[in-house]
DNA sequence: TTAAAAAATGCAAAATAATGCAAACAATAA
DNA sequence: TTATTGTTTGCATTATTTTGCATTTTTTAA
């Protein structure tokens, strides 16, 4: 077994059980545990996992990097993303708005797609900016600094001069009654500037943003083309969406 | 067997078996170790696998965070920016270009600063965007997606009209005759209007750029008031910059 | 504090790799 | 044909890497 085979397993296996113990592998690879300390040395210089005094553990980055962006419920994100990639064809002009679900999206984009896209996210345009077949357009204006998106009337100047085929909004909270709800205001309203200059809106987020409000609305649900969720589309939760209009995918 | 098919076979094997062994590929194709060496580093040069130590495994790329910006020459660039950092002033209104060295400025700038800070570098604004204090204003754009800077007549646009006290400009090449010179057209013409647009002109980078030339001049000596390199002030290779007027920190 | 477990260190044997070199072979031009 | 040139291959030698063992040091937990 070569050396880098056994890194895998270790990594595999520490990815599956969340720990490894010096010992155990020691005797399921039948080598000397010099040898597997000698391993975990190596691999938790290489910043893969953490080597701890009886085997190792998961890496966790602790250096709080203004770049290090922490998604939550990353797995949960790529499953409700990916259904929405069916939406994407090339030649599109597409608005995204900032959030994670929509850096997830963005992480997953096929790299042959051609299109082009505005955004006003940083992190989302950092993203894009890897893919070489899309025409990636920053919507400039004054930072708000925690969600890293640009906001105020550059923003909605820019962006009610689009004319989009699609966009893809986030979501903070939705109702049946009370439609796309936002906390902020400032992001309320250039959401609503997305949807006007946009053929077709698609909002993408977890279930449980599912029948919450918030205090600043941004469109009816009758305004929304498509949703997005990790349920089944068939799931009872979507049902009053579903009769809504909304196609739910 | 010509060397093409034995690539073939060590390609077609690896697919398969997720690794190759040197020794059982000699034994396999009957062939001397070396030979079989020989082929893996070729394979490896051409980025088809990944040699090892005993054998290959394939190859994969390491998906490169995009939030993982190198820079090189930290400490170097370091020590450039915090000398700069005695330019900075509460109340000012600055202008920053992209570049690394301007990146690691945006990392040490104190964050009591208050100030209003436009850029049209993304990774700077991520940065910046970390200081409770400064107003942050990112100048959207088309996106050039090496540098991770917006450029175009958009920004142009905006930086004209920005009334600033300072900027920070980076720099390609910067020699006496020549003065500041870029690699690209785009890039120099937004760093002129930037020069334009401010009140004092600053430029940081290494020695080395000292004395070189680019195909795009930016502007004059005489139009910068002050550059910053790791080197003393003093330093006999700046000395024909200190005569031309410019102040050398 | 102490005893046991684990880790680090130095060392040597074995395996693998790199290097220089020469023979074998093919392709090409005189 | 012959000479020349360049490529490929195997061998000998040297260098590097890996591994296990003995020994010492550190850590853990009672």
């Amino acid at each position: 077994m070569l050396k880098a085979e056994r890194h895998k397993f270790i990594m595999t296996k520490l990815l599956e059980e969340h720990k490894v113990v010096t010992t155990d592998l020691a005797l399921a690879l039948d080598l000397s545990e010099d040898t597997i300390r000698r391993d975990l040395n190596e691999l938790d210089s290489k910043k893969l996992l953490e080597k701890v005094y009886g085997g190792a553990i998961k890496f966790v980055e602790k250096s709080s990097d203004v770049f290090q962006i922490a998604i939550n419920a990353e797995d949960e994100k790529k499953k409700i993303v990916t259904k929405a990639l069916s939406l994407l064809h090339d030649g599109q002009v597409i608005i995204m708005s900032g959030g994670s679900t929509n850096l997830v999206f963005a992480k997953l984009i096929p790299s042959d797609l051609k299109a082009t896209i505005y955004t006003y996210s940083l992190p989302i345009a950092m993203q894009l900016s890897q893919h070489p077949n899309v025409d990636l357009i920053f919507i400039g204006g004054k930072m708000q600094k925690n969600a890293m998106v640009t906001i105020g009337m550059d923003v909605i100047q820019v962006v009610s001069k689009i004319k989009a085929d699609i966009c893809f909004i986030g979501a903070s909270s939705i109702s049946v009654k009370q439609g796309l709800t936002e906390v902020g205001y400032e992001i309320s309203i250039v959401k609503k500037a997305m949807i006007e200059a946009s053929e077709k809106v698609v909002s993408m987020f977890s279930s449980n943003k599912l029948n919450t409000k918030m205090p600043h609305a941004v469109c009816d649900l009758s305004q929304l083309d498509t949703i997005v969720t990790e349920l089944d589309p068939q799931d009872a939760v979507l049902e009053e969406y579903r009769k809504s209009g909304v196609f739910v995918l």
